[in-house]
DNA sequence: ACTGCCACCTGCCGGC
DNA sequence: TGCCGGCAGGTGGCAG
């Protein structure tokens, strides 16, 4: 489900909820979600750990430990965390249960499975997760037109495909990809390459300006995350683009168009973007 | 090295 | 009503 936006908005919500923590047990009941070390080997290394904070880079949840060590998380399609009282119905598809000293427990429920956990002791930060690899952040300051600039140079993949690309910037999806395209008025099957100065930069500036604004609408409650059931995280009515074929673009009202690009849907107003 | 394609899973929606 | 194909906001791995 979540890109760069929802992700900073589960964040928002872990934080105060399981700063000053203490897990005092752990449950796996699907072992296959914990990618490193083992199942049971996380058990035994979480019981008694405090937490820091919480904290993210790009998609990926960082929750830190008092030892130093981090608990990472990435949620991929349809990863949703919860901490909820002790006694809480436990619903299908909760993968691992972390009890809380103070009566919550943090769950993990994932339909497709495909989240997954690494426990990361200190200095460990960046093995096995493939964090590494991870190019800058999108609201970082590092980021701007002179990087993404240098990371599109040369490349006749579509601009669609290298914005997906964690590699080369960190955290856009592909909701965000064509939003952020509408926005800077590129067609999502220019190669890369074929763009001008003048439209990698308005790319840049427009990642810069949708992730923001996305941000600030994903910053809940806790009580409307819980009242959600985080099930709504993204409101559909504020994208411009994704989603809406064949109705007509905000900015012309030309029909807008669906193309498979990377293997997913892309969707482009034929008109507006060049 | 790049690029394209599939696998990983379940649920939901629309069409017949 | 029920079945079936297609689709889903992500990424790792593999083959060419």
């Amino acid at each position: 489900m979540p890109e760069l936006p929802e992700v900073e908005g589960v964040r928002g919500y872990l934080d105060p909820l399981l700063r000053g923590r203490t897990v005092t047990a752990v449950d796996v009941p699907q072992p296959k979600i914990v990618a490193h070390p083992s199942a049971g080997e996380l058990v035994a290394a979480l019981t008694g750990r405090r937490f820091a904070g919480v904290g993210r880079r790009a998609k990926f949840l960082l929750m830190q430990l008092d030892n130093g060590g981090t608990l990472v998380l990435h949620l991929r399609m349809t990863g949703l965390p919860l901490v909820v009282p002790a006694g809480t119905p436990v619903e299908k598809h909760t993968h691992l249960i972390l009890r809380l000293d103070n009566g919550s427990e943090f769950r993990y429920i994932d339909p497709r499975r495909f989240g997954r956990f690494w426990l990361l002791a200190a200095g460990e930060e960046d093995a096995f997760t493939g964090m590494a690899k991870l190019g800058p952040e999108p609201l970082g300051p590092e980021f701007g037109s002179a990087v993404l600039s240098a990371a599109l140079a040369g490349r006749r993949t579509a601009v669609k495909a290298c914005l997906l690309d964690q590699s080369l910037v960190a955290g856009i999806g592909n909701i965000y990809g064509d939003e952020i395209l509408f926005a800077a008025g590129v067609r999502p099957d220019r190669p890369a390459a074929s763009l001008k100065k003048a439209e990698v930069s308005r790319i840049a500036r427009q990642t810069v300006a949708v992730l923001t604004a996305a941000v600030e609408k994903d910053r809940l409650t806790i009580d409307e995350y819980q009242a959600q059931h985080g099930a709504e995280l993204r409101d559909a009515e504020r994208l411009n683009v994704y989603g809406r074929e064949g109705e007509p673009c905000l900015k012309c009202g030309t029909p807008i168009e669906r193309q498979t690009i990377a293997q997913r849907s892309s969707y482009f107003c034929p008109h507006c973007q060049h």
